[in-house]
RNA sequence: GGACGGGUGGGUGAGUGGCUAAAACCAGCAGACUGUAAAUCUGCCGCUCCUUGCGGGCUACGGAGGUUCGAAUCCUCCCCCGUCCA
């Protein structure tokens, strides 16, 4: 058992390690001025202060405790200035539950043809009319205080995988530096009781490049850490390679966060490296696109053999769709095109999400995450 | 009865002598999606054969003939559909 709670930089964060399993996953319990966090959690993504599909309500019924949402779209539009104005992200979106905003590093990654990188920052020009913004790691924290999120990430350099070594170098020693600004520039203008923030561990897929970034890292003493740039090109048991070096570096009474995973058969192997938190867009893409996650794997709606299915998703699944609707008609709801497909796609798979993470978490408690994730991989091959 | 305009693959609709099994879009079928430029993107979409190859054969642009080395494209007749005039 440990805890983070004598640590002043988190005074008004706690995170507390409550049982291990053999496989070296962790329970825990994350407490934040916006509710407890149970982990390990899985955080939906609501780029744009918006879970696409879900209200506010939705999420609450469905139990979402956490949710990300990003610095570089919100500073875009409606502007970090406006949402201060209004009180904050968690009163203009009328959230009531825990906040983690990404930085605007994974647009480094995504929005590579549209940026360019230094020392300094990165320039910008906007996805949405063109016009240049310059972000640098100071004016991410700025922008994620101004919206007021429960726990900031730093401006990281995140790049693809795999990328040459030196390119993979030059990113981590920049993201590093970042960080030490981040962590600079937080505590003069931050109150720890309100944000928390974390550092970003990169690397690649350069084992001794993660170690030493990861080492470095913690000397900066964050209260939490991300593990970043995986999962972004390079295969699955190099994304648990270096996620577990990272992984053994980071304090063990501290939160670990493994950025932008995964696929549901994944979740458990992560799990079993020590995260704590995690986050994808999976759920809720995949869910738009027709693509819904049962407990015997990937079910396509569109697929013709559904069209007289009286079934519903998932025989076993309990959310509020598979209770109510059959197979027919949300494969009619798609083909069609009707806003519902989305609404009631997006309820399922974010259900399903959370509920597999339940049952890790249960796995946990009971010390057999092992044959829980061979289990699930079994069904879900 | 007359004058124009038009009939193209499941649909809409390009094409007006060879590069056309025939654009494009839609529909249909299948797949992808990992810190969201994604209600997006990709592939297939006449039939058939195999030694699966930028392969072979067959059928196809209302119908039947014809011109031509070659026709969805030109000519003749016929059948349908619009619009207008009687």
């Amino acid at each position: 058992m440990f805890s983070a709670s004598e640590n002043s930089a988190t005074r008004g964060f706690r995170f507390e390690v409550l049982a291990t399993d053999p496989t070296g996953a962790r329970l825990g319990r994350l407490t934040t001025p916006h509710g407890v966090i149970d982990t390990p959690a899985f955080m939906p993504v609501g780029t744009a202060a918006t879970v696409k599909g879900q209200t506010q309500q939705d999420l609450e019924n469905l139990g979402v405790q956490i949710l990300l949402s990003n610095t570089y779209h919100l500073y875009l539009r409606p502007g970090h200035e406006l949402i201060r104005k209004l009180g904050g992200l968690h009163k203009f979106m009328s959230w009531p539950g825990a906040i983690l905003t990404d930085s605007g590093g994974f647009q480094v990654f995504s929005l590579s043809e549209l940026r360019k990188v230094t020392d300094e920052g990165v320039t910008f020009r906007s996805h949405l009319d063109g016009s240049e913004h310059f972000l640098s790691p100071e004016k991410a924290l700025e922008v994620e205080i101004a919206l007021g999120s429960d726990i900031v990430m730093v401006l990281d350099e995140c790049i693809e995988a795999p990328s040459p070594e030196s390119r993979t170098r030059e990113a981590a020693a920049r993201t590093l530096s970042w960080a030490r600004r981040s962590k600079e520039y937080f505590s003069h203008h931050c109150d720890p009781e309100k944000q928390m923030i974390f550092g970003i561990v990169q690397g690649g897929t350069y084992a001794a490049l993660r170690r030493e970034n990861a080492d470095a890292l913690v000397d900066l003493d964050f209260p939490g850490y991300a593990i970043g740039g995986l999962a972004v090109g390079e295969s699955h048991a190099i994304t648990c390679e270096m996620a577990a070096i990272a992984a053994s570096r980071l304090p063990q009474d501290r939160p670990r966060y493994l950025m932008g995973v995964g696929k549901p058969e994944q979740i458990p192997d992560y799990v079993a490296l020590g995260i704590d938190m995690m986050d994808c867009v999976l759920p809720t893409r995949s869910a738009r696109h027709g693509c819904l996650f049962t407990s015997q794997g990937r079910l396509l709606i569109k697929n013709a053999q559904y069209i007289a299915d009286e079934r519903p998703i998932d025989e076993s699944c309990g959310c509020a769709v598979c209770r109510r609707y059959s197979r027919a008609y949300l494969r009619h709801l798609y083909a069609s095109g009707e806003f519902l497909a989305t609404i009631l796609n997006t309820h399922h798979n974010i259900y399903f999400y959370l509920d597999n993470m339940r049952k890790i978490r249960e796995a946990i408690r009971f010390g057999n995450l092992e044959k829980f994730r061979s289990d699930l991989q079994a069904r879900l091959k």
